[in-house]
DNA sequence: TCTCCTCGAGATCT
DNA sequence: CTCGAGGAGA
């Protein structure tokens, strides 16, 4: 019996885009502000249906868009309500493929702004390479994130909260053209608020560790050289973590044999793990007392219950070398 | 100690 | 997506 795996791990997971641009945090004087109305949520099944933008010079407004779009599909109720756009309004409008080229003139290279702006970026995104085959790579500054790192006690970071919590004159929501205004407020007020010294600027510009850490390879990064997998197979479904030089090959290289064969690799020994495999780790001079971490903690959770087993290099390669053999005899 | 990484929780957009 | 907690390795 064959049976079919598909991996999605975290790091497996494809790029969608990967011309995206970065989400920065600072405060600039110049820059566009986006928004754009949908008929739902889901990038993948939903389309645009009004687009707005606006273009800041020195802090103040300089220049507007905003059209519908008609998104040749229908608009639930739930949306027009929302939205204030109804079908017909829709109907009326031009398609994205008609729209999108100016609107990617008229963004140009600036700096975007947006609350929870990679919703915005992600459909435009879709868009300009469906449309005109070149994708927006602008980067682009979001109140969303700025919000929740200056106020971190406030229940949410809704942009109503914002303009509420602000005493910002409140238009209509979820108009996109209002909420390009309302965002380019709120961004404003903050970046006065720190002009004023009333927030440390420090508090919101450090940058989080993990933006900066680039990604390496790790035990999820080795990718199954194949599909089919047998669950007879010792190493089928099994997580498998290492410590120490292994004799006969490379980590990386037993890695590449454990998923290749349905298996999985840690980095470490977690509550997933199924066995600990021993290399010598003698010539280790930070082990001191005979015994690795992940030895130690692989000992603590069998004493706690756990399914795990603590093996030699020999009996890694065994068990797998006495399933080849009983499958070539069956063969 | 410092660096780098993984994992899980929580929230926002229409 | 973003961040914090916590682990491993040097």
């Amino acid at each position: 019996m064959w049976i079919r795996i598909g991996f999605s791990s975290h790091s497996e997971r494809e790029n969608k885009r990967p011309k995206k641009g970065r989400s920065l945090i600072k405060f600039i004087d110049d820059y566009t502000v986006i928004d754009v109305e949908t008929t739902g949520r889901d990038p993948n099944v939903d389309r645009i249906i009004q687009i707005s933008c606006l273009t800041i010079r020195n802090g103040k407004i300089s220049d507007q868009f905003d059209t519908y779009v008609n998104p040749e599909m229908e608009i639930s109720p739930f949306i027009s309500n929302l939205t204030g756009i109804t079908n017909e309004i829709a109907a009326a409008a031009p398609t994205i493929n008609f729209v999108i080229p100016s609107v990617m003139d008229f963004i140009g290279d600036d700096i975007l702004l947006g609350h929870n702006v990679h919703f915005d970026v992600n459909f435009i995104y879709d868009a300009s390479v469906k449309s005109i085959g070149s994708a927006l790579s602008n980067d682009f500054i979001d109140t969303l994130r700025i919000a929740r790192r200056l106020f971190p006690d406030w229940p949410d970071h809704r942009l109503s909260t914002l303009v509420t919590n602000f005493g910002l004159p409140a238009e209509n929501f979820h108009n996109s053209l209002d909420d390009v205004i309302h965002t380019y407020r709120c961004y404003e007020y903050i970046k006065q608020l720190i002009q004023d010294k009333q927030i440390d600027k420090h508090q919101i510009s450090a940058i989080p560790k993990r933006n900066i850490y680039s990604h390496k390879t790790s035990a999820k990064d080795i990718k199954a050289t194949c599909c089919d997998f047998d669950p007879d197979d010792p190493y089928f479904g099994k997580t498998f973590v290492f410590t120490g030089n292994l004799v006969r090959m490379e980590r990386k290289d037993a890695m590449q044999l454990v998923v290749d064969h349905g298996g999985q690799c840690g980095d470490n020994v977690t509550q997933k793990t199924n066995y600990l495999v021993l290399g010598d780790y003698s010539r280790n001079w930070l082990v001191k007392d005979g015994k690795t971490t992940k030895l130690k903690k692989a000992e603590s959770l069998i004493l706690s219950g756990q399914d795990l087993e603590i093996i030699s290099e020999d009996v890694f390669f065994g068990m797998l070398e006495e399933y080849e053999a009983l499958k070539g005899q069956s063969d």
